[in-house]
DNA sequence: CATGAATGAGTATTCATTCAT
DNA sequence: AATGAATGAATACTCATTCAT
């Protein structure tokens, strides 16, 4: 059962990576989670990897690059976490849905809270034309979590919630935790994906709101 | 009748503070936020103040003074916005007292979102004698929510919830709102900020639940 | 009998200057002492006379301006110091005149080592200009020492040594000891001037000499 | 029989250093010279030696480093030229030694002029550290002569002199050519050595003196 | 006379990147 | 593949000097 001895950031990059680019890429996420994109310097990178500061060169094009690299893969890890095999078909009904997909989105952030902080907060510093591409990625999650409201809304399970404002909320939740989020802190990934799930219902269940006068 | 003509970010300063400085940390907000605090020139503060790059160093002692002064002032006027004078001493009740707190903390961070994002996240670049003392302030924010939601929790007008996790849900809204909101948006700050109260209540609210077999 | 009261760096200056300038001449002095022309700020100069920064243009045309004046008064003082009222003219023959001059020469240097290090080590930071009218007056300290030497060879009441070397070795003493003298060592800038005054003439006193042979 | 061909400055430094760093120390020696320490930029310094100004940070940590290592390798040199291998051993007594020192220590300065300017007048640009380990060093300068002279007073081959006052002495005539002495002049560094040996040798003999009455 | 504010030209140092080995 | 050396272009900050008040 010791199914997490894995570094959480080691396990993001895939095996189309030669070892020594991988260690690169953790090396990056760890420096651009601590000082920013922009305050780490390609020698912090290369140091941190055990390697001089010209090897990043051998494997990647630029310190741009190696952000690249970090937001598109981790993007697609994480949309891998939400879709995954089987994926929501079988849960019965919108509310088991809707629960199934915050809590892994939650637990996701949580459990790779360094490299989803480079993911959100360091993509401005990507080109133009490779912000593009992660944009592009990006415009899943929203879409995955939209559909389960509106389909729950439409079938009356959901409180008649606006959607697109809900949406954002959720996101919000996961997202903003990757500022805070600490390993050692009282709650493991999975509880806090099974909180936020519970929120995540009571957002779009009929509250008694205040009296009507 | 046009509610605002202020520029959110210039009427954070205070009247102790000399006019060209003010200009120096309106310019020095819009910089931060847009490319970060290590992103961001001297000169491109100067410059964006219509003044020489050395100008800066007649109202600030160093770069990471002027985001210290912008970390310091845009606080203490985030709290302000929620302990209004008169506070939520009229308001009948937790409920009421929850959706003021949360739709002005809220409402301040959509309607600056700009400096608030400067608040939020380049934090990391204060000297560690600085940060403590942010930090200090910052302590003020969970409080403000916690007393609410334990007081209405022991009055049993609010369902059992864990407080310090649902504190850190509501805080999470709306400091991830300085990342996506927009003023052009359909949201007008005053609007997000009820919404969020809306949603705020329904977190707190028993909710119907899975079938508890 | 409290001759010594004033202070050796303010008594340079003459009375025809304000006394404000007066104060900005001896905090330049031990600026320069201390930190030399390059490594002294303007600022550092007008704030050690308890005036801001501009202050220090309205008495003197710029920081090299001070630093002439400085070596122009000095050197002025450091030769009326040697061409005391009625000379050396009554003292009876070349050893005695020679043990005047370099007591004096010696004892002067003591007494005013801080500004003789600003005009013994910083000139080089003159204009050309002023750096020539500053030479002119230097070429009389050698003069000085020569003539004494060669008249007490051509006496006969010295060895038949070389002048110029030994005109150089006695300005080297008495220049030197700016680097090393300390008002609270043992001897006082007298007591100096006299025993180097006794090496003076041991230095043109015929010496045993190693075996001719 | 072209006595010196070797550049008196790139001589000083030993083969650990690699060429550039040499080629750097050299020219900062010069520039440090002519300038000063503060007076000089690592522009200077690294063009002067035909390099990008980032080079200098390849091989020295900082400006101040490379002073440091100036005046260490300078100051050990310098120690070297006085104690040869063999020593004053075979020199028999006092007077024969004290020439020998002497006139080491004068050719020394004189032949290292430039170098040995840096070393006597930039050290106040040193940090606390380093200045401390190059006053270490120098210590040994006056205990080197201290020994010849007082041993020589012991023995009754030299006069009664005071040890300390004529140790400053010599070194102040060794120490202060550096500011005059040029190699286009009339004395050789041997010659001149030869020369303020005999006045070493004169100052501790025994004077007529001025009639004891 | 004195100064607070302002600045053009630096000044030490850093950094992403290249390249010969 | 890996690196030590090298560099062009910054980068935060300084400084001598000016000027309106």
């Amino acid at each position: 059962m010791t199914r997490d001895v894995v570094d959480p950031v080691t396990e993001l990059w895939g095996d189309d990576l030669a070892p020594v680019a991988r260690t690169l890429l953790t090396s990056a996420v760890h420096c651009f989670a601590k000082r920013g994109f922009t305050g780490t310097t390609t020698r912090d990178v290369s140091t941190g990897a055990g390697l001089s500061p010209a090897a990043l060169y051998v494997h990647f094009r630029s310190k741009e690059d190696v952000l690249f690299e970090i937001a598109r893969r981790g993007h697609l890890r994480a949309l891998e976490a939400l879709a995954v095999p089987g994926g929501t078909a079988g849960l019965d009904g919108p509310p088991a849905r809707l629960r199934a997909v915050m809590s892994r989105f939650v637990a996701w952030h949580a459990r790779h809270h360094v490299a989803a902080r480079v993911c959100q907060y360091e993509l401005s510093a990507l080109s133009p034309e490779h912000l593009d591409e992660i944009v592009t990625i990006r415009r899943e999650f929203p879409e995955l979590f939209r559909s389960v409201i509106t389909e729950g809304v439409d079938r009356g399970e959901f409180a008649p919630v606006d959607a697109g404002r809900v949406v954002r909320a959720l996101l919000s939740l996961g997202v903003d935790l990757v500022r805070w989020y600490r390993p050692d802190g009282p709650d493991s990934p999975e509880q806090l994906g099974r909180f936020y799930a519970d929120l995540a219902v009571s957002m779009v269940s009929a509250v008694p709101g205040p009296p009507a006068g």
